[in-house]
DNA sequence: CAACCTTTGAAGGAA
DNA sequence: TTCCTTCAAAGGTTG
């Protein structure tokens, strides 16, 4: 795959990355109609069979042998003008058409289509302020603060005072006052389902598409505004951190930036970073118009005190660890190299294209395939991944590319090396190789159709099935396993 | 309870 | 330049 250039220049983009799946040609049809009858969204369950035995029949594994030859100008054209005529349908007010992730309307920018243009090329629009076109009041928005909080919470734009602007645009380009309910809605709506990636998961097209969700979503409507809810289990996913009882409770997007009850502060400490947030208070001036419970706190550890996601502070069992006295070998020297371990703060790598894409679907193949496994589900999505147009990745490339850059200018000093084991300390062992001709005993659990997937090589433990079937569905369970 | 599994992509280091 | 390794998320499973 190839890989961005890391210059972080605004050029940066998936053009290369997505030449792998550019000229999809014939298969990237029937992908089209595979997302048109997602589109359809008349049952996403029988949808994923159906993109499963897709891939099935029209390729092999292969990833080579799945690539037709590249497509002709012509259907390059087709595709830019479907292109066209869809992101017109968007903005003709189906943007805000029961979308089933309703708590994601605001990212409701005026390039929805993407930043990429149909040939591939980044659209001037996305080369600029990104989401923030029309705040004037940010003055700020090309500070990769602002991007990031304008991705984090679009909806940030849309209170902090500019309103009238963005409607005057938005009213040329769509009749429907769908979207101004939509600025507030999405977020009171659903508060268990705005999760740090909210605003990256609105730039599925998937979720915005007008017409019928699929079943398991259009069932989920709330009653009393008739907007269906995000689709999720009925148990609370990770990613609905509230009851729906807690709709006062909004988990800001920014949650990292916004300290909540019960959700623990990453506090940034100020050693081994320089000027992380250099303009963070300048930003909490520009959110004063946010309520009381959004505005984070002036933080006396640190003007740039804004936690962050990618911040994890050592574990306190590190610090038991650390203390056991039983070690003979404990100087002074290592006791401040360990107190100096404890205290640098953990920053994750910033996630790229296929995680964000990852942590937005995850929840919703959980609920299709009713499949548990992590690493069961991360195979679905591998597919899915690779079977998303190219428009599609592309959001999502544009997405890790930005987040990339804002990890980069908050953490400048940061390497992707001291996450390495050593680093930090988290133990983790690199994944035993399997042989080649390992098999597969588990392969008829392949008869479910949300497990069309490439051969899982390694499922000898019988118990396997039980965690990607679940009890419920012991028919499809493989001998060993029952 | 840490590590594994599983996916793709980014990044860094070695050759 | 290419190849290899590690980590990022997630949560059930394993030892």
């Amino acid at each position: 795959m190839p890989q961005l250039n890391g210059g972080g220049g605004d050029d940066l983009g998936a053009n290369d990355e997505l030449i792998s799946f550019k000229d999809e040609g014939e298969q990237e049809e029937k992908i089209s109609e595979n997302s048109s009858a997602e589109r359809d969204l008349a049952d996403v369950k029988s949808s994923l069979v159906n993109e499963s035995e897709t891939n099935q029949n029209s390729s092999s594994d292969s990833e080579a042998e799945r690539r037709p030859p590249p497509r002709t100008e012509t259907s390059f054209r087709e595709k830019a003008r479907e292109s066209l005529e869809e992101a017109a349908k968007r903005q003709d007010g189906g943007l805000f058409k029961g979308p089933p992730y309703p708590g994601y309307p605001f990212i409701m920018i005026p390039d929805l289509s993407g930043p990429y243009l149909p040939n591939g090329s980044l659209s001037p629009t996305a080369r600029t302020c990104v989401n923030v076109p029309l705040d004037l009041h940010l003055t700020s928005c090309c500070s990769p603060l602002m991007q990031y909080l304008q991705m984090k919470w679009p909806l940030l734009d849309v209170q902090t005072g500019n309103l009238q602007s963005r409607q005057a645009l938005k009213d040329a380009r769509s009749p429907s006052p769908a979207h101004i309910v939509s600025n507030k809605v999405p977020v009171v709506q659903h508060p268990h389902h705005v999760h740090p990636l909210t605003p990256l998961i609105t730039y599925s097209n998937e979720h915005f598409t007008p017409g019928n969700p699929p079943p398991h979503l259009q069932a989920d409507i709330d009653p009393k505004t008739g907007i269906p809810r995000p689709p999720h289990p009925p148990d609370i996913s990770p990613y609905y951190p509230l009851s729906p009882g807690t709709v006062g409770q909004i988990p800001h997007p920014l949650g990292w930036l916004v300290p909540q009850q019960g959700q623990p502060v990453y506090p940034i400490t100020t050693g081994g970073f320089r000027h992380p947030y250099p303009t963070a208070l300048t930003v909490n001036a520009s959110m004063s118009r946010f309520p009381p419970h959004m505005v984070p706190p002036h933080h006396s550890l640190h003007t740039t005190g804004i936690p962050h996601p990618a911040i994890v502070t050592p574990t306190v069992k590190q610090e038991s660890s650390q203390s056991d006295m039983g070690s003979l070998h404990s100087s002074k020297h290592q006791d401040s190299k360990k107190e100096e371990e404890k205290k640098k703060p953990h920053i994750k790598k910033p996630l790229n294209a296929f995680m964000l894409y990852m942590k937005e679907m995850r929840a919703k193949v959980v609920a299709e395939c009713t499949l548990k496994e992590s690493a069961a589900i991360n195979q679905i999505l591998g597919r899915r991944w690779h079977a998303l147009s190219r428009e599609e990745q592309a959001k999502y490339y544009e997405l890790a590319r930005k987040e990339r850059q804002l990890h980069m200018q908050l953490y400048p000093g940061w390497s992707a090396r001291d996450n390495y084991v050593g680093g930090y300390g988290k133990k983790k062992k690199r994944k035993r190789d399997k042989q080649p001709g390992e098999t597969n005993e588990h392969s008829e659990c392949y008869l479910n159709p949300c497990l069309t997937l490439p051969p899982i090589t390694d499922l000898s433990a019988p118990k396997k099935c039980r965690a990607r079937f679940g009890l419920d569905q012991q028919n499809n369970w493989c001998g060993p396993c029952r």
